[in-house]
DNA sequence: TAGATTGTTAATCGATTAACAATC
DNA sequence: TAGATTGTTAATCGATTAACAATC
């Protein structure tokens, strides 16, 4: 199937809504970390849902597609507002809407890799940011063999023009792909830009002076040894299963 | 700092006590899922910890380091025996040693990787399976570009040869890394294989008749999706903070 | 109106933290 | 022995599920 059948943020979401998504109030005082972490699967659920062509969707559906609790669903699209009709269930493409604002799709973000080896150059040619509504402007290394170049379509300059194009660029969110021993390095320069949120691929902690920037550690090798322990335990477990 | 120094793992586990970790009683009955998810965090400041040339950690120094509890990291490691020692806290090269026998780090997986693109390319050539353990013994593409070819230190074959080659060299776990499309096509190839977990980059959900067999599902774009929601609230709590 | 399904409260379950006795 | 720190139980907190009244 082609991507561009894939719903496009840009129908339902458009510039003008920007400021409006913003300073709406979507976000209630505190909503747990757990539903958070949970509302990325119904942004991949509720398109994938649209794709179908579905207009409409009930909490009991949406569980035995996702193999959770209806009251589980219920319960967190709760924590938002009421965005169901009692004897309906939900607006595929309302409740798609709100999803989107509370994720800050459609802020119109904007991004910066820095690290244009294979994870940063692996990131950027990946669907990903389109779909989200985050758009790269920037990629930054040092190496003379990818300085000036595009990489998927995206331009790289170089480390000591960071600051300037940040600022030039307004960019919001840093993408850190370079190896672990520059984070700090990195992380200080960062530290009176533009940037108010780090994507942080290091595997090394970082340490912000300022406040209001957020920093979302990524550990992809965790999740491999989850794997790894699952299956061990399941070779242990049929090995002894008499 | 150059990789090398860091703790090798075989220093630690060697061939011969693979058979001895897989039948030990590392694994009890039933240990809850937040546990097990926190054990590669473990793995990692451990190994950090070692490469300060530290021999020793108490649960107090290891909770200001990790930012958790102290209570918690008692509470964790006591789920899979006695590591510590009152009065001393936890050798740190046991403690390790012991999270590695846990985390079927040493028992020799072999990892073959399924889609030879930027993404598959670009883990391959991380160090990431290498301070786990994992032997990446063969990666599979059909495009002629890259089929015949090395990436990083691994051979690509043709997919056509997929079945065969997986038998030959007793591949434990796949790395799914191909377009998504072809994960139900390929995810039954892989139904009567060695195959025992799956690292799933695909993004579709995969539906195995056997049971025994682990599928781990990666979404990097969730964790960039809790990163804008953070980063949007971040920006309308301080436009609303009078 | 009757049927469906949400929104929401209350009950249950699981995970975290606090506290302290055991012991090195 | 005194001091330190674990192992472990009990108390607290948070998250999930069940149930049902509200309402479309």
């Amino acid at each position: 199937m082609n991507d561009k059948n894939e719903p496009i943020i840009e129908d339902i979401l458009n510039e003008e809504n920007i400021e409006k998504i913003i300073s709406k109030n979507s976000f209630r005082p505190e909503v747990s970390p757990a539903v958070i972490k949970r509302l990325p699967r119904y942004f991949r659920y509720l398109r994938e849902i649209i794709r179908m062509g579905k207009t409409r969707v009930s909490s009991a559906e949406l569980s035995r597609m996702m193999n959770v609790t209806a009251s589980q669903i219920r319960q967190d699209l709760n924590c938002f507002g009421g965005f169901g009709q009692q004897g309906y269930g939900y607006n595929v493409n309302y409740l798609y809407t709100k999803i989107c604002e509370i994720l800050g799709v459609g802020c119109g973000f904007r991004a910066a890799v820095i690290g244009a080896g294979n994870l940063g150059s692996a990131l950027v040619r990946s669907p990903m940011f389109e779909k989200r509504g985050v758009d790269v402007v920037a990629m930054f290394d040092v190496s003379e063999n990818v300085v000036g170049k595009k990489i998927g379509n995206v331009k790289v300059y170089h480390m000591n023009e960071l600051g300037e194009r940040l600022a030039k660029y307004g960019v919001d969110i840093a993408i850190l792909t370079l190896p672990k021993e520059y984070a700090p390095d990195v992380a200080a320069m960062l530290e009176n830009s533009s940037i108010k949120g780090i994507w942080n691929f290091t595997g090394k902690e970082i340490q912000m002076q300022t406040e209001n920037v957020v920093v979302e550690n990524v550990h992809i090798g965790d999740s491999l040894m989850t794997l790894c322990y699952e299956v061990a335990k399941n070779m242990y477990q049929s090995d002894n299963k008499d």
